[in-house]
DNA sequence: CGATGCCAGCTTGCATGGAAGCTGGCGCGC
DNA sequence: GCGCGCCAGCTTCCATGCAAGCTGGCATCG
């Protein structure tokens, strides 16, 4: 989850540049709300805050607007972006396609990875019962996390990997709000448990539908709750 | 296809600034492969070409690295990213899920939006047809990208056409090498025309099922033919 | 009192300069 | 002949300056 480095391929890791730090720095903001949506800084008031000069915080709203985080306003500033329940509704449609596609990709695998891959979706799965006997909702988040994490990375195709993290990344805010209103979290784990069971039976085609309707599921209790409590932007 | 402006969310439509300009020019290049995959070129001599300074230049690298048609080798120059034949196994199977999501939500659409869009995808699958028939290639690949832009436009999810926007950028340079090579034009036309029953039947799960093999075929088409030929990266 | 025009201040867009890092080739030592 | 180190040149990184654009408030006019 932590991955430290830029948007780089992936290969050579190198000191970080200042624009990296700057990225950094403002997509942690972001995530834990020390900027929150709707709100409008300017680049030079960023650039002092982190000790440096403007160029490399431009740079980084250039990126981050990008993966649609941000809006940088000609003349105006940096603007957070809010998410509404219509965005919400986006990213999980996106979410049900690749995520079942990941899933159904894993469970062709040869036996020797779907048995080492079927034991860490494993283990998150157990860590996420435990949390929830605990009623410890942050470590059940965590660990529901690192299952999907599991799951896509494990698909081995680096543009679904960049695809689900960046509207992982948009919705983090959501997801944080509403866990603790979600009633059906003893329902998530027993859905991992069936995905798990098609990979490690070498069934592609059941572990598609499983991960998708896992996920149609958690849409369709997710997007309700929403509207109810009309959050019209997180 | 083209549309004009920057990566902006949709609605202030601005004269473009230089970083704009020189995205677009950079990004059209790319296309018709005035720079070739493998190409380094140095930010100031584009800088130059283009009649502007460094830093417009720069900042059009930056997005164009984010949509991974380049990358910025620090210190070093912009290199233009080749495509290899796991690129594209990758990149299909993106568009095997999200585009087969795209179809089952249109045919969930009412009634009136269905015609319409049925209409238009009939439209574009003839356009096909008859390029085809005349043995007009580059009309047959603008009418299948039509289609399927279409069905992905049609879909109204906007995350969606962005991320398809994005790797249909990467591919493009494949598909114009790989189209006159493909045997199996006719197969497409009547897969499509099966996409645009099942929408017309408001049969979401077989539109699905419809797009999704109509993409799976064609990637395994199209990969055993890159892999022949021997196309490490293009 | 309401509307309009203007201006000051703040913000970014873009250019440019200084500095540091990387590459490749040349010369020296062995 | 071979390998190593060094240096020159090229390239980006980042800071900063200048100018233009936008906003909001104030004064002025109807």
């Amino acid at each position: 989850m932590a991955r430290a480095g830029p948007a780089r391929g992936g290969d050579g890791e190198k000191r970080p540049s200042l624009v990296d730090d700057a990225y950094a720095a403002m997509k942690r903001a972001i995530r834990n709300s020390d900027f929150a949506p709707g709100y409008q800084a300017s680049e030079q008031e960023i650039a002092l805050r982190l000790g440096m000069s403007r160029t490399p915080v431009h740079e980084a709203a250039i990126r981050l607007q990008e993966e649609g985080l941000v809006r940088v306003l000609p003349r105006r500033g940096i603007l957070i972006c809010a998410i509404a329940p219509e965005d919400m509704r986006e990213i999980y449609d996106v979410i049900i396609a690749l995520e079942g596609q990941a899933a159904e990709r894993v469970a062709g695998l040869p036996e020797a990875e779907r048995a080492r891959i079927g034991a860490a979706l494993a283990a998150h799965t157990e860590a996420m019962a435990e949390a929830q006997a605990r009623g410890d909702l942050p470590a059940w988040g965590e660990a529901d996390e690192r299952f999907h994490q599991t799951l896509i990375e494990q698909a081995g195709n680096g543009r679904m990997i960049r695809i689900m993290q960046t509207i992982t990344d948009q919705s983090h805010r959501a997801r944080m709000l509403t866990l603790r209103l979600r009633q059906e979290l003893d329902a998530s784990v027993a859905e991992h448990r069936r995905i798990i069971a098609a990979i490690r039976d070498a069934d592609p085609a059941g572990a598609h539908r499983q991960a998708r309707q896992h996920r149609i599921r958690a849409r369709d209790a997710l997007l309700p709750l929403l509207e109810r409590l009309g959050l019209r932007h997180l």
